[in-house]
DNA sequence: ACAAGTGTACTAATCATAATAATACAGTTA
DNA sequence: TAACTGTATTATTATGATTAGTACACTTGT
């Protein structure tokens, strides 16, 4: 289901477009499954419409969806440049992570251990 | 030596107190050196001293340094609670780091790999 | 005592971003 | 035609970061 967290520190929109994007990947959005229409969603997210449209925009410039004025938008067939974005990104944040734990004088191995647990949970 | 970044989205006092406690956590700032002044390092990074004095709060607040009024802003000696905060909040960074990889379908062999190449960066 | 240096406190103004609000327009569908 | 899509535009509000200016309490060295 799409959601917002206002204890979340991003914007709205920002929390949209990844959480939609999320869902796409995952197969919860098949390809060519239109998304709420803006109205709508503002609606049932009480947020309002220019929100929702603005996080719509940013996931047709992302690769993720599709949009046809009059009709909707939809789940993109083809998600391989966004999926590609979304692990590249993925990548770099634990890349700097690791840089990070190191800095702080955290070992190697207990790096190791803790990709064991984090690996596995459920979440 | 002490320095801001305008490309980074963080505030900048934020980055002050994060830049100054790895400092103060490897060693380049040593137990009772005193910090340059609130005015004198406003001069130096050519940013508001209100912004300087806000870092110097914050660095207090943390328990990386103690403050004299009138003397100025020092390293503290005992740096064990930031260490373990600071320790803690990178361990919860590469803990979701991890699952954010795992949800990319990143495979765990990968991210073995990338410790290898990462944690042994220089930088 | 004095002057110059510390950190601190306070108010106001400025700036950027996010979000809201209201409206209008272009295209699609039944 | 009516009701639905997304899009565009302008104005307004809210928030946080930053700047600006000033004032105060304390310490140090003369």
């Amino acid at each position: 289901m799409i959601s917002v967290d206002y204890k979340d520190k991003r914007p709205i929109y920002e929390q949209l477009a990844v959480n939609i994007t999320a869902m796409a990947l995952s197969g919860e959005l098949k390809p060519d499954e239109q998304l709420p229409s803006v109205r709508q969603l503002a609606v049932q997210l009480k947020i309002n419409p220019n929100t929702i449209a603005k996080a719509y925009a940013e996931l047709e410039r992302r690769g993720v969806t599709y949009t046809v004025t009059g009709k909707g938008s939809f789940i993109n067939s083809d998600l391989s440049s966004a999926a590609k974005a979304q692990q590249s990104a993925a990548e770099n944040n634990f890349t700097e992570a690791v840089m990070q734990a190191r800095l702080c004088g955290i070992e190697k191995s207990r790096l190791l251990e803790m990709i064991g647990e984090a690996y596995d949970t459920d979440k």
